[in-house]
DNA sequence: AACCAGATATACAGACCTGTCTAATATACA
DNA sequence: TGTATATTAGACAGGTCTGTATATCTGGTT
């Protein structure tokens, strides 16, 4: 099917630039780790880049929506939730297709702002912190802005810090700290 | 002089990687900005590795020596030199020469556990947490490890925020995010 | 059975990459 | 002035990169 052969693709892509990094993975590799011919590749992706694009989009899709779900399911109320949102976001980082977070990773490989990948990875980055703004302003937060760019900055130092250290302390703490910062915002 | 090439290469290097990326780099572009040869630069760095590897240890040994003598002359007390913390980051992110937090770009682009890069980025991000652990420590904190891992992560997440989203309100939330976990860690 | 769209294998062009070699030039010092 | 040392310019080898071209094969439909 036509669909398969895309998600074989965007699988392997995602897989090797996780493993190597964006820039370091060849065209030539993905195709071998896919298990495709390279002009399959370039049917359903004109350029490296809109492969490269299109997996910062479908990581960070999945993502969110994997999130949204374990928080749904998890709590009723926003308040709640936002109590859930470092459990849930440990729960991900023990998942073993945990890959980090695909903006952070691209946007360093991509710092030229005039880079599509770079501007892709900005505009998921105010998705993600806004995701969690709406979540603590729904929570009655007074100041929801501040709360969510705190917790927002402390979910990537954490998952930062999980690949480089792979100490599962430092979750703990981070977890700990939102725990501080919550109340406070009350 | 022998050591003013070494600088200049340095030099060249760290502005090159810190806008293009360490891959997208090549050598043949150093030695234009650095206008020098490229047999010098291949006398003072083997490979083009020893050369990361020497941006890296001298963009954090930089960055430390600045904060270190920011919070020495800023303030007397371990205790206020914690409180200053968050005060001098900002500072250094404002300078001209701010580049990021070199070990999180290197670790990034060169994930693999077994290359010397990632290494040597797990180490220098090791010492930056062990740094302000030990301010903590000094400043009496209860428990100075938690404290210090969660400052060092709201200090990466601000630093890749910057970068992200080029939004300076995004460091006064984490400033006073700061101020809350120190306050709270008593 | 004949056809056809989609996928495959493979070679290739042209650019770029790292690292080396050589020959010419500049600089410092005796 | 003569000589050692450092640097330069530039070509080059060998490999990898992206993207294309071509020719073959496979599986489903009529």
């Amino acid at each position: 099917m036509a669909s398969d052969m895309r998600e074989r693709i965007l699988t392997a892509a995602s897989r090797l630039f996780q493993n190597n990094g964006i820039n370091a993975t060849g065209v030539d590799t993905i195709v071998a780790e896919a298990g495709i011919a390279k002009m399959t590749l370039y049917k359903y992706f004109p350029a490296k880049e809109d492969l490269i694009l299109e997996v910062i989009r479908q990581r960070s899709r999945e993502f969110g929506a994997w999130l949204g779900n374990r928080l749904d399911t998890g709590a009723r109320t926003p308040a709640k939730k936002l109590q859930l949102l470092f459990d849930a976001v440990e729960e991900w980082m023990a998942t073993p297709q945990f890959s980090g977070l695909a903006f952070i990773e691209a946007s360093v490989e991509f710092p030229q702002p005039e880079s599509a990948v770079n501007q892709l990875s900005a505009e998921l980055s105010a998705e993600f912190r806004d995701y969690i703004t709406d979540l603590a302003r729904q929570a009655g937060i007074r100041a929801p802005e501040a709360l969510g760019m705190q917790l927002a900055m402390l979910i990537e130092g954490a998952v930062l810090s999980q690949q480089l250290s792979k100490n599962s302390a430092d979750l703990e703490y981070a977890k700990q700290a939102a725990r501080v910062l919550i109340k406070s915002a009350g």
